[in-house]
DNA sequence: TGAATATATACCGATACGAGAATATAGACT
DNA sequence: AGTCTATATTCTCGTATCGGTATATATTCA
């Protein structure tokens, strides 16, 4: 995995924000508008700029897409997502967004009828 | 010290071995040259970039100017340079890098001075 | 003073990015 | 079939980046 397509990736605030509220778990795209208050397109673009990258994968659950860190990460991937949740504690935006996405409902889009298929899959 | 201008400043790999060089200690824009043997008009610009950001700091020696990690460094960037140095054990060119610094005279612009000088003015 | 050396800057062209507006697609439901 | 909802893509514009060529600056040395 090429270092510097990683770092391209954790150029942008908003896929910084994206990529902190996927350490939480996986999220589909209408939780990141609520969360961010960033609009649909701006939004999707990024996340697609980070599939692209392979920094996310995505599975489609009916209407709705759910995006999650990918399941194996190379581990330059991986060191460097623990960075950057460490840098980003006490920055307070980053702590807000986590804060509204506590008060989000995640099941909107049937999440944990995803994960659990997904977690059968894995067994 | 905004996370967003260091991640701009690691999304090149010429800027990546330059720092990477750096972990080493302070060095001259000639050795950048030597090393990576890269024209110098490029790592003059690689460089002014990393100093605009204040990833790097300078000290003119005569002719000649040094380039250093700064002495004191933000939490984000201390993890940053970690992390980095980590994510690039194993690859390929960045330990022909070393390999090659290894080989440099690096008292070519009178290094030994400067630091002496530098532990003097922090003692 | 002038010449030589080390480094920096200005300018140019090609390419990529970021954001918004408009439009397209895919799947669910009737 | 058509409609609705969630998400993706296309187009466009302003701006940043990267690399090269040419030129400028700063310092030393004679």
């Amino acid at each position: 995995m090429d270092l510097v397509r990683i770092y391209e990736c954790l150029c942008d605030r908003t896929r910084l924000r994206i990529l902190h509220l996927l350490g939480q778990g996986p999220l589909c795209v209408c939780h990141f508008q609520e969360v961010l208050g960033e609009s649909q397109v701006k939004i999707s673009k990024h996340l697609a700029y980070l599939r692209a990258r392979a920094l996310v994968e995505t599975e489609r659950h009916g209407n709705w897409m759910i995006y999650s860190l990918p399941a194996r990460r190379a581990a330059e991937l991986e060191a460097n997502l623990k960075c950057l949740q460490d840098c980003v504690q006490g920055d307070p935006e980053f702590g807000r967004d986590l804060e509204k996405l506590a008060t989000l409902d995640l099941e909107c889009c049937g999440l944990a009828e995803v994960l659990s298929r997904r977690k059968a899959r894995s067994a």
